[in-house]
DNA sequence: CGCTTTTGACCAGCGC
DNA sequence: GCGCTGGTCAAAAGCG
């Protein structure tokens, strides 16, 4: 499932441009000309070779010979007296060099041809591949539903209904649980309840718990038609509407309570660039701009418009200490499938947030186990700040730094006062090894985000021996981090100023305002 | 003409 | 209750 080698196959890799087909038979030109050079310059290997081959394919050297002398009299003239006055041509006799030229010249045209389809195969491969990380994604976003929901049946089913009292005196310690648990809590607790156990918990969970409302409000507004055919209908409606009933129809509530929360969590991309937006290969329309508080900058919303009713939107706003770092906030997850060019940011984000969320709602433990967590378990103990979780956001979001320089990397690890990490991790022999120092770059948490009980647990528990294993299994395994990898290779090799090479593959490379969005 | 962008209005949550 | 803020809507304008 590592993709980035198939992405870096191509400038920026888009579909769009059929490169792959067109720069083959480019190659096999250059080839042919060097071939000729070589040839006269490589002595008598290069020609005794050939000269072998020629007798076993004279035959055909003869039937093409006899059509291009019908064709070009003169091509045949113009060969043999070039090659007199060549010491090398001296070697084998002027029929030879004459039928030799003529068959590297078949060579060539076949040679370009099998170019071709392979690169034809190559561009059916992409496509197989894309379609395959599309269902990958998908199927993830069910795991995650399922462990979700199991988790929640055993959980009932252990705890019964004394749990619900329970979990207004558990306070603080079920906070990472109720923070993701977004829908079924709320299905499962009456609004007074809710206000009570907001109102008993600690200023992440006041803040968690307006945010739940927002999002309900959110959503609430998202329950158009439209809005319900593409599963990303209102759960938390629907656990309003169900909160007095029974709890039979727990299934369809998970699944809407674990979209929901998908739906929820954000990803949010940091990146240097001087266009307007990034360039993510979806397709978006610009719904609306504000004024955020403390940004000059305006806030731009953006949908995704490559699918009718896709729940995907984004949020683009300049970072007010630096203007050249843009901040785009993805939520929510395609509900359609998605070119190349658009799978690698999309990947990263479904795969952020999965882990964000499977992390979270797990218990320590269980995150720490959970796969999907591989990701946060190998960039953990690594230094700096890829990544970052943060819980006092409005929603539960995972930022990716792709702002920072090698430099700054190191500097960022002794800044980190949970990252007091000895550099003798796998990425850092990673990075001795020429990847870009992405590879170095960490997931970390900041005092006062280490609300994640379940992502928190490995930064502590790993050692540096630990490290190098679990940093190597997971790099070879898990493909979340091959994804956020593959979008993070994609952007530094994309490079700051590459905004305009990436819209060159629609055609349009001029900077420009929402256009850009638009591919 | 259809689609997109712009932009003011509107809504709901939250803090005081 | 009021104001602030974030997020969204929708009519008008712009664009190809």
């Amino acid at each position: 499932m590592f993709r980035f080698p198939v992405s870096l196959g191509g400038p920026h890799d888009n579909p769009k441009q059929p490169q792959s087909s067109d720069e083959q038979p480019h190659r096999a030109m250059i080839d042919e000309v060097d071939f000729f050079r070589s040839e006269k310059r490589d002595d008598q290997n290069i020609i005794t070779d050939e000269t072998n081959r020629v007798h076993v394919k004279r035959e055909n050297s003869r039937v093409v010979d006899d059509d291009d002398r019908s064709t070009g009299i003169n091509t045949g003239l113009n060969l043999l007296t070039a090659h007199t006055g060549s010491d090398e041509s001296m070697v084998d006799d002027g029929l030879s060099v004459d039928m030799e030229e003529k068959r590297s010249k078949i060579e060539n045209v076949q040679l370009r041809e099998e170019l071709k389809k392979a690169a034809e195969e190559i561009q059916r491969l992409k496509e197989m591949l894309s379609q395959t990380t599309n269902n990958f994604n998908s199927l993830q976003m069910q795991l995650v539903a399922v462990m979700r929901q199991q988790e929640d049946n055993h959980h009932l089913a252990m705890t019964g209904s004394k749990d619900m009292t329970n979990k207004r005196h558990e306070g603080s310690e079920m906070v990472p649980r109720q923070f993701m648990e977004l829908g079924l809590p709320t299905a499962e607790v009456s609004s007074e309840e809710r206000t009570t156990v907001r109102s008993r918990s600690p200023p992440s969970l006041l803040e968690n718990s307006s945010s739940r409302q927002r999002g309900k409000r959110l959503l609430e507004r998202e329950e158009s038609p439209e809005t319900q055919s593409n599963g990303w209908g209102n759960p938390n409606k629907v656990s309003k509407h169900n909160a007095s009933s029974s709890n039979d129809n727990v299934s369809a509530i998970d699944q809407s309570t674990a979209e929901a929360t998908m739906r929820k969590a954000r990803v949010s991309v940091r990146a240097r660039s001087e266009a307007p937006t990034l360039s993510d290969g979806c397709h978006w329309r610009k719904y609306g701009q504000k004024m955020a508080k403390g940004n000059p900058c305006p806030r731009a919303y953006f949908r995704c418009t490559m699918a009718v009713g896709c729940p995907v939107r984004k949020q683009v706003q300049r970072c007010a200490e630096e203007r050249s770092i843009l901040i785009t906030t993805y939520e929510g997850n395609h509900n359609h499938p998605l070119p190349p060019a658009a799978m690698y940011m999309a990947s990263t984000t479904t795969a952020a947030a999965s882990m964000l969320l499977s992390g979270s709602t797990m218990s320590s433990q269980d995150g720490l186990m959970n796969p999907t967590n591989l990701f946060a378990r190998t960039m953990l103990p690594c230094s700096s700040s890829m990544a970052t979780i943060s819980a006092s956001a409005p929603f539960p979001t995972i930022t990716l730094d792709l702002t920072e320089s090698a430099s700054n990397v190191n500097n960022q690890t002794n800044n980190n006062p949970l990252m007091q990490f000895p550099q003798r991790s796998g990425f850092t022999e990673l990075n001795q090894s020429g990847l870009p120092q992405m590879m170095g770059q960490a997931l970390y948490y900041n005092q006062q985000q280490s609300k994640f009980s379940g992502l928190q647990i490995p930064t502590q528990s790993l050692n540096a021996g630990e490290n190098v294993s679990a940093a190597t299994a997971a790099i070879a395994a898990n493909p979340n981090f091959a994804a956020a990898l593959a979008a993070a290779l994609t952007s530094i090799i994309n490079g700051p100023n590459n905004h305009k090479n990436g819209d060159s593959n629609t055609g349009n490379n001029n900077v420009r305002t929402s256009s850009v969005e638009r591919q």
